[in-house]
DNA sequence: TTCTAAATTTGAGTCAATTCAAATTGTGGA
DNA sequence: TCCACAATTTGAATTGACTCAAATTTAGAA
Protein backbone atom coordinates (compact mmCIF):
# COMPACT_ATOMS: atom_id res chain seq x y z
CA UNK A 1 0.00 0.00 0.00
CA UNK A 2 2.41 2.41 -1.23
CA UNK A 3 2.07 5.86 -0.21
CA UNK A 4 -1.65 5.75 1.76
CA UNK A 5 -0.28 8.70 3.36
CA UNK A 6 0.54 10.63 -0.09
CA UNK A 7 -2.79 9.46 -1.23
CA UNK A 8 -4.83 11.05 1.58
CA UNK A 9 -3.22 14.12 1.90
CA UNK A 10 -4.17 15.03 -1.75
CA UNK A 11 -8.02 13.78 -0.93
CA UNK A 12 -8.06 15.80 1.95
CA UNK A 13 -6.71 19.14 -0.11
CA UNK A 14 -8.65 18.75 -2.90
CA UNK A 15 -11.72 18.41 -0.45
CA UNK A 16 -10.84 21.78 0.87
CA UNK A 17 -10.08 23.35 -1.97
CA UNK A 18 -13.63 22.05 -3.19
CA UNK A 19 -15.36 23.31 -0.30
CA UNK A 20 -13.96 26.39 0.17
CA UNK A 21 -14.50 27.08 -3.75
CA UNK A 22 -18.23 26.66 -3.42
CA UNK A 23 -18.75 28.36 0.01
CA UNK A 24 -16.74 31.24 -1.18
CA UNK A 25 -19.15 31.53 -4.51
CA UNK A 26 -21.94 30.79 -2.27
CA UNK A 27 -21.43 33.18 0.56
CA UNK A 28 -18.55 35.58 -0.68
CA UNK A 29 -15.24 34.92 0.84
CA UNK A 30 -15.76 37.06 3.77
CA UNK A 31 -19.47 35.27 4.92
CA UNK A 32 -17.81 31.82 4.85
CA UNK A 33 -16.63 30.77 7.68
CA UNK A 34 -13.35 28.14 8.33
CA UNK A 35 -15.43 25.85 10.34
CA UNK A 36 -18.19 25.63 7.92
CA UNK A 37 -15.43 25.11 5.00
CA UNK A 38 -13.93 22.22 7.19
CA UNK A 39 -17.41 20.71 8.04
CA UNK A 40 -18.24 21.00 4.12
CA UNK A 41 -14.29 19.04 3.53
CA UNK A 42 -14.72 16.77 6.25
CA UNK A 43 -11.77 17.61 7.98
CA UNK A 44 -11.19 19.47 11.02
CA UNK A 45 -10.39 22.82 11.53
CA UNK A 46 -6.88 22.32 12.54
CA UNK A 47 -6.58 20.07 9.02
CA UNK A 48 -7.43 23.37 6.81
CA UNK A 49 -4.54 24.71 9.01
CA UNK A 50 -1.76 21.76 8.47
CA UNK A 51 -2.32 22.68 4.82
CA UNK A 52 -2.65 26.24 4.06
CA UNK A 53 -1.59 29.06 6.56
CA UNK A 54 -4.41 31.17 6.54
CA UNK A 55 -7.97 31.57 5.06
CA UNK A 56 -6.57 33.92 1.97
CA UNK A 57 -3.57 31.33 1.31
CA UNK A 58 -6.77 28.91 0.71
CA UNK A 59 -8.43 31.66 -1.68
CA UNK A 60 -4.91 31.86 -4.17
CA UNK A 61 -4.84 28.18 -4.58
CA UNK A 62 -8.23 28.59 -5.83
CA UNK A 63 -6.80 31.65 -8.15
CA UNK A 64 -3.64 29.40 -9.32
CA UNK A 65 -5.91 27.06 -11.10
CA UNK A 66 -7.54 29.38 -12.55
CA UNK A 67 -4.76 31.44 -13.67
CA UNK A 68 -3.23 28.20 -15.64
CA UNK A 69 -5.73 27.98 -17.56
CA UNK A 70 -5.64 31.56 -18.22
CA UNK A 71 -1.84 30.80 -19.48
CA UNK A 72 -2.93 27.48 -21.60
CA UNK A 73 -5.14 29.59 -23.07
CA UNK A 74 -2.03 32.43 -23.64
CA UNK A 75 -0.10 29.94 -25.16
CA UNK A 76 -2.24 29.62 -28.30
CA UNK A 77 -2.89 32.63 -28.84
CA UNK A 78 1.09 32.87 -29.02
CA UNK A 79 1.76 30.01 -31.16
CA UNK A 80 -0.46 31.68 -33.92
CA UNK A 81 -1.19 35.08 -33.10
CA UNK A 82 -3.23 37.95 -35.10
CA UNK A 83 -1.00 39.58 -38.05
CA UNK A 84 -1.07 43.02 -36.53
CA UNK A 85 0.54 44.08 -33.46
CA UNK A 86 -2.51 46.02 -31.97
CA UNK A 87 -4.74 42.68 -32.90
CA UNK A 88 -2.39 40.43 -31.23
CA UNK A 89 -1.72 42.55 -28.31
CA UNK A 90 -5.71 42.81 -27.67
CA UNK A 91 -6.14 39.42 -28.38
CA UNK A 92 -4.10 38.38 -25.46
CA UNK A 93 -5.18 40.95 -23.24
CA UNK A 94 -8.64 40.23 -23.73
CA UNK A 95 -8.41 36.21 -23.67
CA UNK A 96 -7.01 37.07 -20.22
CA UNK A 97 -9.96 39.05 -19.01
CA UNK A 98 -12.85 37.55 -20.42
CA UNK A 99 -11.39 34.02 -18.55
CA UNK A 100 -10.70 35.85 -15.42
CA UNK A 101 -14.98 36.12 -13.94
CA UNK A 102 -15.25 32.74 -14.97
CA UNK A 103 -14.59 30.85 -11.67
CA UNK A 104 -13.92 34.16 -9.76
CA UNK A 105 -16.14 36.82 -8.21
CA UNK A 106 -14.79 40.32 -8.02
CA UNK A 107 -14.72 40.15 -4.70
CA UNK A 108 -12.39 36.74 -4.80
CA UNK A 109 -10.15 38.45 -6.65
CA UNK A 110 -10.09 41.44 -4.28
CA UNK A 111 -9.71 39.08 -1.55
CA UNK A 112 -6.57 37.30 -3.28
CA UNK A 113 -4.78 40.33 -4.33
CA UNK A 114 -5.16 41.94 -0.94
CA UNK A 115 -3.72 38.47 0.92
CA UNK A 116 -0.96 38.24 -1.68
CA UNK A 117 -0.37 41.94 -1.25
CA UNK A 118 -0.63 41.34 2.62
CA UNK A 119 1.30 38.62 2.79
CA UNK A 120 4.22 38.31 0.18
CA UNK A 121 6.01 35.79 1.62
CA UNK A 122 3.39 33.14 2.60
CA UNK A 123 3.88 29.93 0.46
CA UNK A 124 0.56 31.42 -1.28
CA UNK A 125 1.82 34.95 -1.32
CA UNK A 126 4.63 33.58 -3.28
CA UNK A 127 2.28 31.59 -5.37
CA UNK A 128 0.49 34.49 -6.51
CA UNK A 129 3.76 36.36 -7.03
CA UNK A 130 4.72 33.64 -9.38
CA UNK A 131 1.27 33.83 -11.28
CA UNK A 132 2.03 37.73 -12.06
CA UNK A 133 5.31 36.74 -13.75
CA UNK A 134 4.24 33.88 -15.68
CA UNK A 135 1.45 36.54 -17.32
CA UNK A 136 4.08 38.84 -17.63
CA UNK A 137 6.43 36.69 -19.10
CA UNK A 138 4.02 35.34 -21.63
CA UNK A 139 3.25 39.19 -22.60
CA UNK A 140 6.86 39.43 -23.16
CA UNK A 141 6.69 36.45 -25.05
CA UNK A 142 3.84 37.74 -27.44
CA UNK A 143 6.10 40.79 -28.35
CA UNK A 144 9.11 38.86 -29.11
CA UNK A 145 7.26 36.28 -31.30
CA UNK A 146 5.55 39.64 -33.10
CA UNK A 147 9.28 40.38 -33.53
CA UNK A 148 10.05 37.35 -35.27
CA UNK A 149 7.21 37.82 -37.29
CA UNK A 150 8.51 41.02 -38.37
CA UNK A 151 5.13 42.77 -36.94
CA UNK A 152 7.45 44.79 -34.10
CA UNK A 153 10.46 46.77 -34.89
CA UNK A 154 14.12 44.22 -34.20
CA UNK A 155 15.66 47.68 -32.22
CA UNK A 156 13.09 47.85 -29.42
CA UNK A 157 14.01 46.60 -25.98
CA UNK A 158 10.59 44.16 -26.05
CA UNK A 159 11.35 42.74 -22.74
CA UNK A 160 10.47 46.60 -21.39
CA UNK A 161 7.65 46.63 -23.83
CA UNK A 162 6.03 43.71 -22.65
CA UNK A 163 6.36 43.99 -18.94
CA UNK A 164 5.02 47.72 -19.43
CA UNK A 165 1.82 46.23 -21.15
CA UNK A 166 0.97 43.84 -18.58
CA UNK A 167 2.01 46.06 -15.69
CA UNK A 168 -0.86 48.61 -17.26
CA UNK A 169 -3.32 46.17 -17.46
CA UNK A 170 -3.07 44.70 -14.51
CA UNK A 171 -3.35 48.24 -12.77
CA UNK A 172 -6.70 48.43 -14.91
CA UNK A 173 -7.73 45.38 -14.42
CA UNK A 174 -7.30 46.31 -10.21
CA UNK A 175 -9.55 49.39 -10.66
CA UNK A 176 -11.83 47.21 -12.97
CA UNK A 177 -12.48 44.84 -9.91
CA UNK A 178 -12.52 47.28 -7.12
CA UNK A 179 -15.45 49.19 -8.95
CA UNK A 180 -18.53 46.29 -8.83
CA UNK A 181 -20.70 48.49 -11.10
CA UNK A 182 -17.61 48.50 -14.29
CA UNK A 183 -18.31 46.11 -17.18
CA UNK A 184 -15.86 44.48 -18.80
CA UNK A 185 -16.23 46.44 -22.19
CA UNK A 186 -14.92 49.41 -20.37
CA UNK A 187 -12.03 47.35 -19.44
CA UNK A 188 -11.08 46.55 -22.56
CA UNK A 189 -11.77 49.61 -24.78
CA UNK A 190 -9.52 51.66 -21.67
CA UNK A 191 -6.88 48.69 -22.24
CA UNK A 192 -6.76 49.49 -26.14
CA UNK A 193 -6.72 53.45 -25.59
CA UNK A 194 -3.78 53.34 -23.02
CA UNK A 195 -1.66 50.78 -25.36
CA UNK A 196 -2.34 52.61 -28.98
CA UNK A 197 0.69 55.24 -28.71
CA UNK A 198 3.06 52.32 -27.73
CA UNK A 199 1.82 49.94 -30.13
CA UNK A 200 2.31 52.34 -33.11
CA UNK A 201 5.65 53.48 -31.67
CA UNK A 202 6.57 49.91 -31.90
CA UNK A 203 5.14 48.68 -34.89
CA UNK A 204 7.70 47.38 -37.65
CA UNK B 1 -19.05 78.32 23.33
CA UNK B 2 -19.97 77.28 19.39
CA UNK B 3 -18.73 73.86 18.65
CA UNK B 4 -17.50 72.23 21.63
CA UNK B 5 -18.91 68.91 20.14
CA UNK B 6 -16.88 69.61 17.21
CA UNK B 7 -13.70 70.83 18.75
CA UNK B 8 -13.88 67.48 20.73
CA UNK B 9 -14.16 65.76 17.60
CA UNK B 10 -11.15 67.45 15.47
CA UNK B 11 -9.27 66.88 19.11
CA UNK B 12 -9.96 62.99 19.20
CA UNK B 13 -9.57 62.40 15.86
CA UNK B 14 -5.83 63.48 15.53
CA UNK B 15 -5.49 62.21 19.25
CA UNK B 16 -6.06 58.88 17.36
CA UNK B 17 -4.50 59.32 14.03
CA UNK B 18 -1.06 59.79 16.43
CA UNK B 19 -1.21 57.22 18.31
CA UNK B 20 -2.07 54.45 15.53
CA UNK B 21 0.63 56.35 13.88
CA UNK B 22 3.22 55.76 16.57
CA UNK B 23 2.32 52.59 16.83
CA UNK B 24 2.21 51.22 13.69
CA UNK B 25 5.33 52.53 13.42
CA UNK B 26 6.91 51.05 16.93
CA UNK B 27 5.40 47.54 16.94
CA UNK B 28 4.45 47.23 13.14
CA UNK B 29 0.76 47.38 11.86
CA UNK B 30 -0.60 43.66 13.06
CA UNK B 31 1.76 44.55 16.40
CA UNK B 32 -0.14 46.92 17.14
CA UNK B 33 -3.78 46.72 19.17
CA UNK B 34 -6.53 48.81 18.90
CA UNK B 35 -6.94 48.75 22.66
CA UNK B 36 -3.41 49.74 22.88
CA UNK B 37 -4.15 52.62 19.99
CA UNK B 38 -7.40 53.40 22.18
CA UNK B 39 -5.55 53.69 25.67
CA UNK B 40 -2.53 56.04 23.88
CA UNK B 41 -5.16 58.02 22.11
CA UNK B 42 -7.17 58.28 25.80
CA UNK B 43 -10.72 57.63 23.99
CA UNK B 44 -12.04 53.98 24.14
CA UNK B 45 -11.91 50.69 21.65
CA UNK B 46 -15.85 52.37 20.62
CA UNK B 47 -14.80 55.14 19.87
CA UNK B 48 -12.44 54.57 17.57
CA UNK B 49 -14.65 52.30 15.71
CA UNK B 50 -16.96 55.69 15.79
CA UNK B 51 -14.01 57.69 13.38
CA UNK B 52 -13.08 54.34 11.44
CA UNK B 53 -14.80 51.72 10.33
CA UNK B 54 -11.83 49.49 10.76
CA UNK B 55 -8.17 49.00 11.38
CA UNK B 56 -7.36 49.07 8.06
CA UNK B 57 -9.30 52.68 7.44
CA UNK B 58 -6.61 54.28 10.16
CA UNK B 59 -3.83 53.39 8.26
CA UNK B 60 -5.49 54.71 5.02
CA UNK B 61 -5.80 57.96 7.08
CA UNK B 62 -2.17 58.21 7.64
CA UNK B 63 -1.17 56.79 4.46
CA UNK B 64 -3.66 59.96 3.11
CA UNK B 65 -1.93 62.50 5.00
CA UNK B 66 2.10 61.29 3.17
CA UNK B 67 0.46 61.19 0.10
CA UNK B 68 -1.06 64.66 0.27
CA UNK B 69 2.59 65.93 0.52
CA UNK B 70 3.86 64.01 -2.37
CA UNK B 71 1.87 65.60 -4.19
CA UNK B 72 2.64 68.98 -3.18
CA UNK B 73 5.96 67.37 -4.12
CA UNK B 74 5.03 66.86 -7.45
CA UNK B 75 3.56 70.21 -8.31
CA UNK B 76 6.91 72.11 -8.05
CA UNK B 77 8.23 69.75 -9.84
CA UNK B 78 5.57 70.14 -12.92
CA UNK B 79 5.32 73.94 -12.56
CA UNK B 80 9.87 73.71 -14.06
CA UNK B 81 9.78 70.65 -15.24
CA UNK B 82 13.85 69.11 -16.76
CA UNK B 83 13.94 70.51 -20.18
CA UNK B 84 13.68 66.68 -21.23
CA UNK B 85 11.42 64.50 -21.34
CA UNK B 86 13.43 61.74 -19.99
CA UNK B 87 14.76 63.38 -16.91
CA UNK B 88 11.30 64.92 -16.34
CA UNK B 89 9.55 62.00 -16.12
CA UNK B 90 12.06 59.96 -14.10
CA UNK B 91 12.00 63.65 -11.95
CA UNK B 92 8.54 63.29 -10.65
CA UNK B 93 8.17 59.77 -10.27
CA UNK B 94 11.54 59.46 -8.20
CA UNK B 95 10.26 62.41 -6.23
CA UNK B 96 7.50 59.73 -5.81
CA UNK B 97 9.34 57.10 -4.76
CA UNK B 98 11.85 58.38 -2.52
CA UNK B 99 8.96 60.15 -0.32
CA UNK B 100 7.32 57.05 0.01
CA UNK B 101 9.00 55.52 2.79
CA UNK B 102 9.38 58.88 4.71
CA UNK B 103 6.79 58.05 7.02
CA UNK B 104 5.14 54.83 6.00
CA UNK B 105 7.07 51.41 6.03
CA UNK B 106 7.13 48.74 3.43
CA UNK B 107 4.65 46.89 5.68
CA UNK B 108 2.33 49.71 6.19
CA UNK B 109 2.13 50.24 2.32
CA UNK B 110 1.17 46.54 1.99
CA UNK B 111 -1.29 46.59 4.47
CA UNK B 112 -2.80 49.82 3.23
CA UNK B 113 -3.30 48.88 -0.57
CA UNK B 114 -4.57 45.73 0.37
CA UNK B 115 -7.53 47.24 2.81
CA UNK B 116 -7.97 49.83 -0.18
CA UNK B 117 -8.08 46.52 -2.73
CA UNK B 118 -10.49 44.50 0.50
CA UNK B 119 -13.19 47.18 0.42
CA UNK B 120 -12.80 49.82 -2.08
CA UNK B 121 -15.89 50.62 -0.91
CA UNK B 122 -15.14 52.05 2.61
CA UNK B 123 -14.81 55.52 3.50
CA UNK B 124 -10.88 55.22 3.48
CA UNK B 125 -11.29 52.66 0.16
CA UNK B 126 -12.36 55.09 -1.65
CA UNK B 127 -9.61 57.64 0.08
CA UNK B 128 -7.02 55.70 -1.24
CA UNK B 129 -8.65 55.18 -4.46
CA UNK B 130 -9.05 59.04 -5.24
CA UNK B 131 -5.50 59.35 -3.66
CA UNK B 132 -4.25 57.13 -6.67
CA UNK B 133 -6.19 59.05 -9.55
CA UNK B 134 -4.92 61.90 -8.36
CA UNK B 135 -1.19 60.70 -8.43
CA UNK B 136 -1.76 59.50 -11.87
CA UNK B 137 -4.09 62.96 -13.17
CA UNK B 138 -0.20 64.33 -11.93
CA UNK B 139 1.62 62.24 -14.13
CA UNK B 140 -0.73 63.33 -16.97
CA UNK B 141 -0.38 66.92 -16.19
CA UNK B 142 3.26 66.43 -16.50
CA UNK B 143 3.03 65.16 -20.00
CA UNK B 144 0.34 67.85 -20.99
CA UNK B 145 3.16 70.64 -19.83
CA UNK B 146 5.75 68.93 -21.40
CA UNK B 147 3.65 68.84 -24.56
CA UNK B 148 3.07 73.06 -23.97
CA UNK B 149 6.77 73.13 -23.86
CA UNK B 150 7.46 71.32 -27.19
CA UNK B 151 9.04 68.44 -25.46
CA UNK B 152 6.56 66.00 -26.45
CA UNK B 153 4.86 66.16 -29.67
CA UNK B 154 1.22 67.36 -29.73
CA UNK B 155 -0.07 64.74 -31.59
CA UNK B 156 0.36 62.06 -29.07
CA UNK B 157 -2.46 61.18 -26.53
CA UNK B 158 -1.18 62.70 -23.36
CA UNK B 159 -3.77 61.28 -20.97
CA UNK B 160 -2.94 57.37 -22.49
CA UNK B 161 0.54 57.76 -22.28
CA UNK B 162 0.74 59.51 -19.11
CA UNK B 163 -1.81 56.75 -17.30
CA UNK B 164 0.47 53.73 -18.61
CA UNK B 165 3.15 55.57 -17.19
CA UNK B 166 1.73 55.51 -13.97
CA UNK B 167 0.26 52.48 -13.97
CA UNK B 168 3.38 50.87 -14.54
CA UNK B 169 5.08 52.48 -12.32
CA UNK B 170 2.43 51.69 -9.22
CA UNK B 171 2.69 47.88 -10.20
CA UNK B 172 6.36 47.97 -9.91
CA UNK B 173 6.18 50.05 -6.83
CA UNK B 174 3.50 47.34 -5.77
CA UNK B 175 6.36 44.50 -6.30
CA UNK B 176 9.12 46.89 -4.23
CA UNK B 177 7.10 47.31 -1.45
CA UNK B 178 6.30 43.13 -1.67
CA UNK B 179 9.71 42.56 -1.85
CA UNK B 180 11.49 43.81 1.87
CA UNK B 181 15.18 43.63 0.06
CA UNK B 182 14.16 45.09 -2.91
CA UNK B 183 16.28 48.85 -2.73
CA UNK B 184 14.89 52.09 -4.14
CA UNK B 185 17.70 52.15 -6.76
CA UNK B 186 16.23 48.78 -8.40
CA UNK B 187 13.24 50.27 -8.42
CA UNK B 188 13.95 53.15 -9.90
CA UNK B 189 16.13 51.52 -12.98
CA UNK B 190 13.15 49.05 -13.69
CA UNK B 191 11.29 51.98 -14.16
CA UNK B 192 13.37 53.70 -16.69
CA UNK B 193 14.30 50.71 -18.12
CA UNK B 194 10.36 50.41 -19.19
CA UNK B 195 9.65 53.69 -19.83
CA UNK B 196 12.54 53.68 -21.72
CA UNK B 197 10.95 52.77 -25.32
CA UNK B 198 7.52 54.86 -24.53
CA UNK B 199 9.59 58.26 -23.85
CA UNK B 200 11.60 58.05 -27.16
CA UNK B 201 8.57 57.45 -29.27
CA UNK B 202 6.62 60.80 -27.26
CA UNK B 203 9.61 62.99 -27.60
CA UNK B 204 9.07 65.92 -30.09
C1' DT C 1 2.55 -9.91 12.78
C1' DT C 2 3.91 -6.42 16.31
C1' DC C 3 5.84 -2.48 17.85
C1' DT C 4 7.92 2.27 17.77
C1' DA C 5 8.41 6.63 16.10
C1' DA C 6 7.25 10.05 12.93
C1' DA C 7 3.58 12.34 10.57
C1' DT C 8 -0.86 14.02 10.73
C1' DT C 9 -5.31 15.19 12.61
C1' DT C 10 -8.21 17.02 16.09
C1' DG C 11 -11.10 20.59 18.42
C1' DA C 12 -11.28 23.13 22.61
C1' DG C 13 -9.01 27.23 23.83
C1' DT C 14 -6.81 31.84 22.80
C1' DC C 15 -6.63 36.22 20.89
C1' DA C 16 -7.77 40.46 18.81
C1' DA C 17 -11.06 42.93 15.85
C1' DT C 18 -15.56 44.47 15.86
C1' DT C 19 -20.40 45.38 17.73
C1' DC C 20 -24.10 47.34 20.43
C1' DA C 21 -27.05 48.60 24.25
C1' DA C 22 -26.45 51.45 28.16
C1' DA C 23 -24.33 55.62 29.99
C1' DT C 24 -22.58 60.13 29.29
C1' DT C 25 -22.11 64.61 27.21
C1' DG C 26 -23.28 68.72 24.39
C1' DT C 27 -26.97 71.67 22.40
C1' DG C 28 -30.65 74.82 22.01
C1' DG C 29 -35.12 76.17 23.68
C1' DA C 30 -38.05 77.62 27.51
C1' DT D 1 -30.66 78.45 34.78
C1' DC D 2 -32.86 73.99 33.73
C1' DC D 3 -34.51 70.40 30.80
C1' DA D 4 -35.21 67.14 27.05
C1' DC D 5 -33.32 65.39 23.23
C1' DA D 6 -29.76 64.11 20.11
C1' DA D 7 -25.06 62.96 19.43
C1' DT D 8 -21.32 60.62 21.11
C1' DT D 9 -18.71 57.60 24.07
C1' DT D 10 -18.06 53.45 26.59
C1' DG D 11 -16.46 48.69 27.46
C1' DA D 12 -18.33 44.16 28.14
C1' DA D 13 -19.89 40.73 25.01
C1' DT D 14 -19.58 38.57 20.52
C1' DT D 15 -17.36 36.64 16.65
C1' DG D 16 -14.44 34.13 13.90
C1' DA D 17 -9.58 33.29 12.57
C1' DC D 18 -5.93 30.83 14.21
C1' DT D 19 -2.98 27.74 17.72
C1' DC D 20 -1.25 23.84 20.14
C1' DA D 21 -0.95 19.85 23.13
C1' DA D 22 -3.07 15.47 23.09
C1' DA D 23 -4.85 11.69 20.29
C1' DT D 24 -4.78 9.12 16.14
C1' DT D 25 -2.90 7.19 12.04
C1' DT D 26 0.73 5.46 8.94
C1' DA D 27 5.36 3.58 7.80
C1' DG D 28 8.49 0.33 8.04
C1' DA D 29 11.90 -2.27 11.03
C1' DA D 30 12.31 -6.33 13.67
Amino acid sequence: MAGLRAKNRIDRNSRIVEAASELFRKEGYEGARIEEIAAKAEVSVGTIYNYYCNKGDILVAIVSLEVHEVLAAGQRIIRKPPKNVEKAIDALLASYIEHSLVYLSKEMWRQAMATSTQQPDSPFGKTYTALDRDLADQTCALIAKLQELGLVRRDVDGRGVGEMIFNSMNMMFIEFIKREDMPMRELRANIRRQNRTLVKAISG
